[in-house]
DNA sequence: ACAAAAGTGTTCGGGATACACCCATGC
DNA sequence: GCATGGGTGTATCCCGAACACTTTTGT
């Protein structure tokens, strides 16, 4: 059993190395209206929501694996309410007007080691650069936002990101990281200095290969400081 | 209607100018165990979280007019099915079986300010201080904890605490203010420093009248500084 | 030899910390 | 005059910010 009143949504964001994306849906509307969307769905009997965040998402977009945070909570009394948004509940609810409450979740992945895939309830299911969000169905802008938010503040604490790396990066890699979450940039030594005087990474005896240039020092997490 | 689903619960810090204390409710319960827990109910319809955290609040403690900010949500599918609390379900609830996820809000109140009263559903209100709480029912200790932590992480961005201290106070009082909620105590010469420095209050041609020893000078919050 | 990214040191200012004594008032 | 909290200054350290050139590799 479904409970009417209670969804999740995730705000999944992926690295690609380069750029900060979220993880959207196409939903299937009537007419030929695109709606663009998180993942989400309502919660089910028996399950936690952190356990709901995680189903949703494989169900949706077939990523799983992913760790989910709460972000927070988000329950106007008309948050499905807006016109622009019956449609689509009317072809795929059966009580259009009940209200939810949803509970925001988000996470971070390196979007190459994920390939979403669209299912039953979504048409299409893709990246989209963070900076740039389309127009979301119901209040999702405003979680997106939020999340960013709480992102942000976690990482400036080193409490996620160790995810988004290879197992072995170099130093540029993981800066390239900070500035894309962060939307900002870095001085290369000064940044450097850091990651290495705080102990956030331990230097490998290790190069890369294959590159044309001047290979960069591997390193790795140094898992007894990082928050892991 | 109400919401058999979703609840919200209020963690409410209060400050006596000495210590930090929470706001607990002792339920009516059959027989003669005593349960103590946070002031929280069933959300209804039409209203939003944050309106159903204030209406809940007032009508169990009699407390209003206290910004209270979302902490969390807490949606374990066992987390009201502790045999502990079933009694007091039963007595209390149309459907004690049913699952409930909760809202957390916290919110930080002048003690002195509040008078709270009991109401139909609890037995008696009352402080009781944050550094030795009693056993809660359901998962009500591990919402005062989560709360606990968001409130210090917000005081040291000077989010929150203005509505603790009366509208002209000491330097001394904004202090033991600090020194409350994060449980640890400053040197008073760097203390005022940078609550001077930085704009956080602004110093008035007012002393204290009426104490036993050197009149402090007053002060008063910068509110184009502070987040108010 | 050239392109491309890696790698590296120093200076400066500001904020956090540590620390001990005199001051104004009420009784 | 004594008890009580109010009030003040300085030295040190560490961190963050700013800033430019040389090195190594593949082609």
């Amino acid at each position: 059993m479904i409970n009417p009143n209670v969804s999740v949504d995730c705000v999944v964001f992926g690295f690609d190395g380069q750029n900060l994306n979220v993880l959207l849906i196409e939903q299937k509307d009537v007419g030929q209206l695109r709606r663009f969307a998180l993942p989400g769905d309502h919660l089910s009997d028996n399950e936690d929501l952190d356990q709901a965040a995680a189903r949703v998402l494989k169900e949706l977009t077939s990523l799983s694996g992913v760790y989910l945070k709460q972000s927070g909570a988000f329950g106007d009394p008309d948050r499905v309410k807006n016109i622009k948004d019956l449609p689509w509940l009317q072809s795929n609810r059966s009580n259009p007007q009940a209200r939810v409450i949803t509970i925001a979740y988000y996470a971070l992945v390196k979007m190459e080691d994920f390939n979403p895939s669209a299912s039953s309830f979504a048409e299409r299911v893709f990246w989209h650069d963070v900076n740039s969000i389309p127009e979301l169905a119901f209040d999702h802008s405003d979680i997106v936002k939020a999340a960013l938010d709480v992102l942000r503040r976690e990482l400036a604490e080193l409490r996620v990101g160790h995810e988004l790396l290879p197992e072995k990066f170099t130093l540029s890699q993981m800066q390239a990281l900070h500035e894309a979450i962060l939307n900002s940039s870095f001085d290369k030594r000064n940044f450097r200095k850091k990651a290495i005087n705080d102990h956030w990474v331990i230097a490998l005896e290790e190069k890369q290969t294959g590159v044309l240039h001047k290979p960069a020092r591997l390193y790795t997490w140094n898992k007894s400081r990082a928050g892991i």
